[in-house]
DNA sequence: CGGCACCCTG
DNA sequence: CAGGGTGCCG
């Protein structure tokens, strides 16, 4: 029987949803028009007419031909052009060895949304908003704590001592000339840290931030004030910079006094002068040059986690090696927390989980699994910030190819430009982090829990909730988007470091550099989390794992290591992750071979006919199992990986192939090419906020 | 041999 | 979901 010719183009189906929507969307219409669907006589789940723009062509040989490994064709056209132009000219801008796709290039991830929210503003870094009246940080501050550092400097003595070992903290790299001897390792992050550190993002924060308080009628001082803060943390994360360089510097020799002049002498440069931004070329040249050169040493390591996790380990122990991460990932997260405060400031009317899309459909999830009309921004939206663009049409576009010409999406997806935040990178804190001192408040922890209540690797585990220094809760899934460069990284701060900071907020910042300064607190504290995040694996992990098979049914140890950063991976520990993917396959190949001998069994002819979608019932036993709760949205890619399995299984099945004892294992074969990209946010233990709260 | 995947069992 | 067994692979 003559069969519609389909074309799945599953290389941009399984690892894009929205992609793969349409097109196994497309296809099931047509389908449908061919003969009624299998379950649901219902036309398009969208209620959308068939689009027939779609040149299908044969693929697979389901119904006896041999089958490749890639089991599909590629290439499938759709309309308007401008989409898939875009899309065309990354083809061609960005040649792939392997002919693979860029996963990012069509994914609506923050990284693409801010990409063109950053082609639509202008280039350049500096506004006049963000030059204040520099005569408000004049006073000599070193004077004025001269006594309390005398006091502290034992105790500073004994954190640099006790970090002499540690390998290289992180800085936000600038530039990574004058330090040969850490050229090597930087030039592997190099790449990534440019993409990082563009000009725009800074831009973005800051202009959108100030149009925001423009907008809402903020008083500028208010923001100003903000805005110095931000400075007083960047001030202080040079310090921790210099801090952490200098040891590594001098570590031939024991970390030395001098080592620690240096450090306080740096400090009382800092708080005895002036920050006016158009001048510390003169004053902060000393300071800046020796910044720019910690900047190499620091930079590679931890801002671009694969493969420099070991690269700057020779000399030092595991332990070290430990420590020094974590510490790290401190400074990102107070960072991070810094400017979620100023912007849920600056953004007071956005608590709104969806603000800015006030008429959008993508409101709900299908609690039915039936289609909503929003279903384009569906996918991702949970995990990846929707940062919407002034380019609306691409925008929408990015989020949902539009194969569907009645597709209603348009209008109703237009953003303001100026709703710019990622809400959906949730900034809850608590009620004492969003007082306007962010500074006393992390000296507050720091009596407590110094930093550890930051840490953005800690799961909640029974140990740790028992921990006198819990942490306040603080959710920022902003940090350690590797791939998803949020607009908030050190850039932004840096670009605000041009204001004059205040006597209180040197204080401040004072306060908070003693609150660090509590070295055997805070060391024995770190270890205690480091050893703490090690010991087992969770609920919250093995839930979390669960929502990864979504994108991936076949993670690499590796894979799972970067993704289970709160995990120590033993041995015991990464054989048990393996383990539980490969009990979720098992439960899913169990499913997928029941499905099909039962199609097999009604007589269905054409594997094409065998579509999963929300409302069917195997998805719902899939979704309970993995994702009980339905507190997850189910990306599209999954739907097409299980269309595709179940498939697979009705044609060997029907073709009688499962006489063969290992039969089943082409189909392994097949499924395991398809695992696509695991969003970033599952990198983060604190992302999926449904992890939370389960 | 270790690591991994699959299978089977409880 | 974990344990244990088997088989494959580098």
């Amino acid at each position: 029987m003559p069969r519609t010719p389909i074309c799945f183009a599953h290389d941009l189906m399984h690892k894009h949803a929205v992609n793969a929507t349409v097109t196994l969307r497309d296809v099931r219409s047509r389908i449908n028009l061919v003969q009624p669907p299998v379950s649901n006589g219902e036309i398009d789940m969208n209620g959308n007419p068939i689009a027939d723009h779609c040149d299908y062509r044969p693929t697979s040989g389901h119904a006896g031909g041999q089958k490749g490994d890639t089991c599909v064709e590629r290439d499938c056209f759709f309309s308007p052009a401008s989409y898939y132009a875009s899309i065309i000219s990354h083809l061609l801008s960005q040649p792939e060895p392997n002919g693979e796709l860029d996963p990012s290039f069509l994914l609506p991830s923050s990284q693409k949304t801010e990409l063109l929210f950053q082609s639509a503003g202008n280039g350049t870094c500096s506004r006049e908003a963000s030059s204040p009246s520099p005569d408000c940080g004049l006073i000599n501050s070193s004077q004025f704590h001269n006594e309390h550092l005398q006091a502290k400097r034992a105790r500073v003595e004994n954190i640099i001592r006790g970090m002499s070992l540690t390998p290289n903290p992180i800085v936000p790299g600038i530039q990574v000339e004058g330090d040969q001897n850490h050229l090597e390792k930087v030039k592997g992050s190099y790449r990534e840290n440019k993409r990082k550190q563009r000009v725009p993002q800074q831009q973005s924060l800051h202009d959108i931030s100030l149009a925001r308080a423009g907008q809402n009628g903020i008083q500028v001082e208010e923001y100003l004030q903000l805005k110095k803060q931000l400075h007083i943390l960047q001030q202080q994360l040079k310090q921790l910079q210099e801090r952490f360089a200098q040891p590594h510097e001098l570590n031939d020799s024991s970390p030395s006094q001098g080592s620690m002049e240096k450090t306080l002498g740096l400090l009382k440069e800092k708080f005895g002068q002036s920050l006016d931004s158009g001048s510390q070329g003169v004053s902060s040249g000393y300071r800046r040059d020796r910044f720019c050169r910690s900047i190499p040493k620091t930079r590679g390591s931890e801002w671009s986690e694969k493969g420099t996790r070991t690269s700057d380990s020779h000399s030092l122990t595991s332990e070290d090696r430990a420590l020094s991460e974590i510490l790290k990932r401190e400074l990102i997260q107070v960072v991070t927390q810094a400017v979620d405060s100023v912007l849920k400031q600056v953004l007071p009317e956005s608590p709104d989980p969806q603000p800015h899309l006030p008429s959008s459909p993508t409101v709900t999830a299908s609690s039915t699994g039936r289609e909503f009309t929003g279903a384009a921004a569906s996918a991702s939206s949970k995990w990846l910030p929707k940062i919407s663009s002034h380019k609306s049409t691409i925008s929408v576009a990015t989020e949902k190819p539009p194969a569907f010409p009645s597709y209603p999406i348009r209008s109703k997806m237009e953003r303001k430009p100026c709703q710019v935040p990622p809400v959906n990178y949730p900034l809850v804190m608590t009620s004492e982090v969003q007082g306007n001192s962010i500074f006393s408040q992390m000296l507050l922890c720091g009596q407590n829990s110094p930093w550890g209540s930051l840490s953005p690797k800690m799961v909640p585990s029974p140990e740790c909730l028992d921990r006198p220094w819990r942490p306040i809760k603080l959710k920022s899934s902003v940090m350690r988007h590797q791939r998803c460069p949020t607009p908030y990284k050190s850039a932004e701060i840096e670009s605000l470091a041009s204001l004059p900071a205040s006597n209180s907020e040197l204080a401040e910042m004072q306060a908070l550099m003693d609150g660090m300064y509590f070295p055997s607190i805070h060391i024995s504290f770190l270890y205690h989390q480091h050893l703490a995040s090690a010991e087992a694996l969770t609920p919250g992990h093995l839930k979390k794992a669960k929502l990864m098979f979504f994108f991936s049914r076949y993670p690499t140890s590796s894979l799972l290591k970067t993704y289970f950063l709160d995990v120590q991976f033993t041995r015991c520990i990464t054989s048990q992750l393996i383990k539980w993917f490969s009990n979720f396959r098992e439960f899913y190949y169990i499913q997928m071979e029941k499905f099909a001998r039962q199609a097999v069994l009604e007589d269905l002819t054409d594997p094409s006919d065998l579509i999963v979608t929300r409302d069917s019932e195997l998805f719902r036993i899939l979704n309970v199992h993995y994702n009980k709760g339905n507190d997850f949205e189910v990306p599209d890619g999954f739907l097409d990986v299980a269309s595709l399995t179940l498939q697979e299984f009705f044609s060997a099945v029907r073709a009688g192939k499962d006489s063969d004892p290992s039969w089943k294992k082409p189909i392994y074969k097949i499924i395991s090419k398809l695992d696509s990209e695991i969003p970033d946010a599952f990198k983060s233990s604190t992302c999926p906020k449904e992890l939370n709260q389960g």
